[in-house]
DNA sequence: ATGGAAATGATAATCATTTCCATTTTTGTG
DNA sequence: CACAAAAATGGAAATGATTATCATTTCCAT
C-alpha cells in the first residue's frame, strides 16, 4: 500500500525515508533508540542525532504518530496503521491489542465539541493478565 | 472526605502522608519535581529522593495514580480523585477536562472480555485549541 | 538505654532526548 | 563543470527526569 507521492513531495530527505522504510518493515511501534539500532544493524551509519531529527520531523508532517510507553519513553508507529490501543499486564508486561472503536467516536465527539480541530488521542488499558 | 484508617495502616510513613496531603491541597495532577517544590516552598526539608520514593510506594499501594504527560514526564494525582480526561492543546498547552464516560465503559468491557483484573486506563486527546 | 530495621537525603549514576557546532552533501545557477 | 549558499549530518557535550548508592538519622520494641 503506497501512499501518494504527490502530497509528500515537500520535504523528504534521505534520513526520512529510512525511518518510514524500517517503521514499514517492523510494521509497529518502536523507540527512537530502537530505530537507530535497527539502522546500525543493516550497517547504516545514520548517527542517532538525525534518528531523532527525522522523527521529529516525520511527526510534524503527520507521518508518524508519537505515543508513550509506560516508562515515559517515546515510541513511533507510522500514521494510518491500523490504528489500535493496548491492554498491557502491569505485572508480565503481555500486551494484547484491541479495538478502540468507542474511543475513536469518543475523542472525534469531545473535540468537536470543544472547538479543537486535527486531533489525535492515545488510550491504554493496563491491569493484571489472567497469569499474574 | 476521609479515608477508612483501618485499610490504610499496613506501610505509611510521614513522607507518604505529606505528598498525600499536597496532593490533597492542590487537588490536580503534579510531577514528582513540582511536588518537591511544593514541600520545601512550606519550608518542609524532605529531599527529592524521598518524594520520588513515597510516590512510587503510593502508586504501588494504588493511593495515587501515575500518568505522562505529552512530554513523558510522570504525573501523579489522588486515586478516587474525580476521574476525568484531557484535551490538550498541541500548540498553546491549554487543558480542558472531560468526561470520559464511553471510556470507563469500554475500558472495563475489554478488560473483562480477555479475562484481566484490576484494571486502570489513561486516555487524553490532542489536538489545536480554537486559538491555535 | 540499646540494637536493629526502616527512613532519609545528598550525591553520583543512568538514560532518553536536545543542543551545538564543525564537516559533508546537495542544490541551484552561471 | 565550477562554485557558493543552503540543507543535512553526526559526534560530543548539555540537559533533565528518574534511579541507585550509601552513610547517617529516626523509630521502636525490648
Amino acid at each position: 500500500m503506497l501512499m501518494k507521492t504527490s502530497t509528500l513531495t515537500k520535504k523528504m530527505n534521505k534520513s526520512d525515508l529510512k525511518l518510514i522504510a524500517v517503521l514499514e518493515r517492523t510494521g509497529g511501534f518502536a523507540s527512537a533508540q530502537e530505530l537507530h539500532q535497527i539502522l546500525r544493524r543493516e550497517g547504516d551509519g545514520i548517527g542517532l542525532t538525525t534518528v531523532y531529527r527525522a522523527l521529529q520531523s516525520l511527526v510534524d508532517d503527520k507521518i508518524v504518530d508519537l505515543l508513550r510507553r509506560e516508562d515515559g519513553e517515546a515510541i513511533y508507529r507510522l500514521c494510518g496503521d491500523n490504528h489500535h490501543h493496548h491492554l498491557v499486564c502491569k505485572s508480565c508486561g503481555d500486551t494484547v491489542e484491541i479495538e478502540g472503536g468507542a474511543i475513536e467516536k469518543w475523542a472525534k465527539t469531545m473535540a468537536e465539541e470543544h472547538g479543537f480541530r486535527d486531533v489525535g488521542h492515545s488510550a491504554e488499558i493496563y491491569g493484571l493478565c489472567k497469569k499474574c
